[in-house]
DNA sequence: CACTAAACGAGACGGTACGTCCCGTCTTGAA
DNA sequence: TTCAAGACGGGACGTACCGTCTCGTTTAGTG
């Protein structure tokens, strides 16, 4: 068993232990077993021991969360659509992944600390996305004029990651809200509204 | 020593303890020997023991963090000065406070758990203050026409809280920047711009 | 539960472990089941850990063994009778006590490593006691002239811990052999001989 | 490299490592390195692992020691010369061979050890040429009357080891003080006395 | 002179014990 | 009674070593 396939092995069993048990509630020795592999092997491949298990495992998920977001909304025709999408998709990857579910469930800190640390790669990512697209919406007159566009596409990137992650505000699980609070208010001051 | 001093003054030494060695440094007997109290009394005033202690000190730091910016805020003129004293209050507190310093810098998970928790408390909170502000603006007649203020309240606060907690997006140290940002891109969809 | 008592335990646990599975096959935490306490106490009780406990062990079964020696030829009524039931003693007590036959037939190490730590000790222990066995005789004209009562005290005592030590040599299960022995070959040089 | 060099070879570097680190000291891997092997094929060419390396490392030592003994005493004159030289030179080899030094003074236990399982073989090779030697004397006329040619041969071997293992008993860096106790007292009852 | 077979080096792996640390409970004395 | 002091059981942690094993690679010996 070669690095990379025995790190992502034990990932995948520190991911259902954490699916089940929580983060508090996991131990090495769980992993390990969950792995099928011994608990010195566990080591041997995190010398940062639980704390790298975890982040590691975090690491993966979140990767795994925005790459697929990513494919969600890639052809998407606008910005509001591309936007609206993003935050359905988020809301139903977080109610139909359990793992995430739990993850955010049990214990948050370990996923909001990556959260926080990769958040300006995050940011970024997004923020690139997006600004294509507010390009294209640009080239087709529907941006408000003296509107920065990179400063518009860093405000939605940040406004919408944030929706997403606080479940508080805007019920993600009602398309038609979700479309309402996007177009009437997120992209209000962009856009060049329909109603305007 | 009767109940409330006792939680207060061990309150006290946690957060003495975890500014200077963080959460996952910071032992039950550090906080016992921080606060000149016995351990066996901690566990008396904190039966839910280590989780409680740190859940409890974070309250109390975002408790008197919000109520200091509330009284920051209270003779704001209008809703942009209001979100924008807001903003700066929550830079230079941030910046100021070695205390929450370090327990951002150190292990932000506490922090970040307690806000997740509390956030709709919070969040309550910031939008009843931003309603009756955003009110005034309406009887003034600087709200955009078809602005439900329910909503508007709402998402000002959300992003607002967003802004303050993620340091990535908005140069909090720049007045200058953050009234645009306030202006420009938070308030364009509510209020009727200045330059509309 | 205070130190001696809880130290006592321990060595009670260590011994009874000792006895069916040798030093090799001994764990801390077997022992620290056999003595009702937990592994936490034991480390607590012996901060030396695996080494102190079973040096320990050791010692207090030497001790025992040697006191219950030192009762068992206490009213003997001459140098020759004093060796014989010292023989005789050690011969039976190694046979009849299943620990310390178990610690000498598994591993004798340890047994053997404190001895040889404390044997200038135990030397001096039993040398005393047949020094003045020996002036008992020599007043009785039974010494042979010319022998120097301390190193004969101290030859008897190095020859005798020896013969007990290693069973190889004299049948010590045969009293009659002993007796031969003793007055032949141990004792010739010293005493007067009965036949001479 | 075939099978008795590689034993060889790695009984070397154990000794070595023995020599500098003690028996608890020493790790397998260590005295692969130490005879610039594999610690595979150290496992190839000792299968019962570091005991068996341990034992036979032993053993190898005290073989060598016995060996150079038998040709020291080879050419004594006569009984109570044997015994000297050799005790004299148990002194001397204990002295000057480092390895042998700090094998007793880090961790005896193995040695004693194996001298214990293999006391019965040495002591019988003592024992065969002290009988010889004794003969010797008795056809000269110098053993007392009435003593057992055999039993005074087991018994002359049995003390002499023992003193040359316990250095407690008599200083055998005194040649005076090791002819005394050999003429004086081990001896005395055996054979006829010089000033008889 | 290729070609097989064995020995060897290198190192991953499971297993297990070690010693440390901390938590949460409990008991004991003193104020 | 309330608190300080501290012992205790429990359990996870990270480390270290053991003994087994699988790989290539090298070295001999043979047809």
């Amino acid at each position: 068993m070669s690095g990379p396939e025995a790190r992502a092995r034990v990932l995948r069993g520190a991911l259902d232990c954490v699916t089940r048990q929580g983060f508090a509630g996991t131990t090495v020795t769980d992993v390990a077993r969950a792995a099928g592999v011994s608990r010195a092997s566990v080591y041997r491949w995190f010398p940062g021991g639980r704390d790298e298990i975890f982040a590691a495992t975090v690491a993966a998920e979140v990767a795994r969360f925005y790459g697929a977001m990513a494919a969600a909304v890639a052809d998407a025709p606008d910005l509001a659509t591309t936007v609206e999408r993003a935050l359905g998709f988020a809301h139903r990857e977080l109610r139909a992944n359990a793992a995430l579910q739990a993850l955010l469930a049990t214990e948050p800190e370990p996923l909001l600390r990556f959260l926080d640390h990769e958040y300006a790669a995050t940011l970024g990512w997004v923020t690139d996305h997006l600004r294509s697209v507010l390009a294209a919406e640009a080239a087709a007159g529907r941006v408000r004029p003296g509107v920065d566009l990179d400063q518009a596409a860093g405000f939605v990137a940040t406004v919408g990651i944030s929706v997403m992650a606080t479940p508080g505000r805007c019920d993600l699980a009602d398309p038609a809200a979700v479309a309402t609070f996007v177009r009437q208010e997120l992209l209000a001051g962009i856009l060049v509204g329909p109603g305007a």
